[in-house]
DNA sequence: TCTAGGATCGGCT
DNA sequence: GCCGATCCTAGAT
């Protein structure tokens, strides 16, 4: 399970180093895994894009302010989930939303949850997708990833992603933001 | 209270 | 490529 300390680091960092991670998510249906290969960074009060621009604080986005290593989970368009990472550490408001991975362990868990007629490479990739083959929800906001009895952490199974297939471009769906919606602050893994 | 709009998805053309 | 679903959230009144 990666420690705190992995979170603890500059935004942009965590997610470019979640390329290729593990996202475990243990429930009673049973255990599934995604590698992760699209994140995005959202940089905290001075970010247009960012639920805490201005330094917002409400009860939604209370958890983005809370300490590193801690999940955000809203509510997009009155039906879809979108899971974060908060990283750097309390009060920073900063966090690394998921938005797409591939099922390695529990595949048929997650198609069970997706439907049985999507395609596999249709099963995680976008984060409402990834929150429906995880069965996450508002009810894991503000859940420690780093706990010992988590539900939801993340684990390096050694893979190494080569700076040859990071991709880097500008956040989907946040044209709302200005030039910040220009920021390359996406990234993608593709092996 | 009321209202506008959204870090999306899937079905249809 | 376009469009509707669906409802919570935040800010205005």
């Amino acid at each position: 399970m990666l420690s705190r300390r992995f979170y603890q680091r500059p935004t942009v960092d965590v997610a470019r180093d979640l390329l290729g991670k593990v996202l475990v998510r243990t429930s009673r249906g049973g255990l599934v895994a995604v590698r992760l290969t699209e994140v995005e960074a959202y940089l905290g009060p001075d970010d247009p894009a960012c639920h805490t621009f201005g330094g917002l604080r409400t009860p939604r986005v209370d958890s983005m302010w809370g300490a590193a290593g801690h999940a955000y989970v809203y509510l997009v368009y009155g039906m879809h989930h979108c899971l974060n990472l908060v990283t750097v550490g309390r009060e920073s408001g900063e966090a690394v939303l998921l938005r797409g991975g591939v099922p390695i362990v529990g595949t048929p868990l997650v198609r069970a949850r997706r439907g049985v007629s999507v395609a596999d490479s249709s099963l995680c990739d976008g984060p409402g997708k990834l929150c429906q083959a995880l069965a996450v929800t508002r009810d894991d906001d503000g859940h420690d990833l780093c706990g010992r009895r988590s539900r939801i952490y993340l684990v390096d199974d050694g893979v190494e992603v080569l700076e040859a297939d990071v991709r880097r471009g500008p956040r989907i769906g946040v044209d709302y933001a200005g030039e910040a919606a220009r920021w390359p602050l996406r990234f993608r893994y593709r092996a």
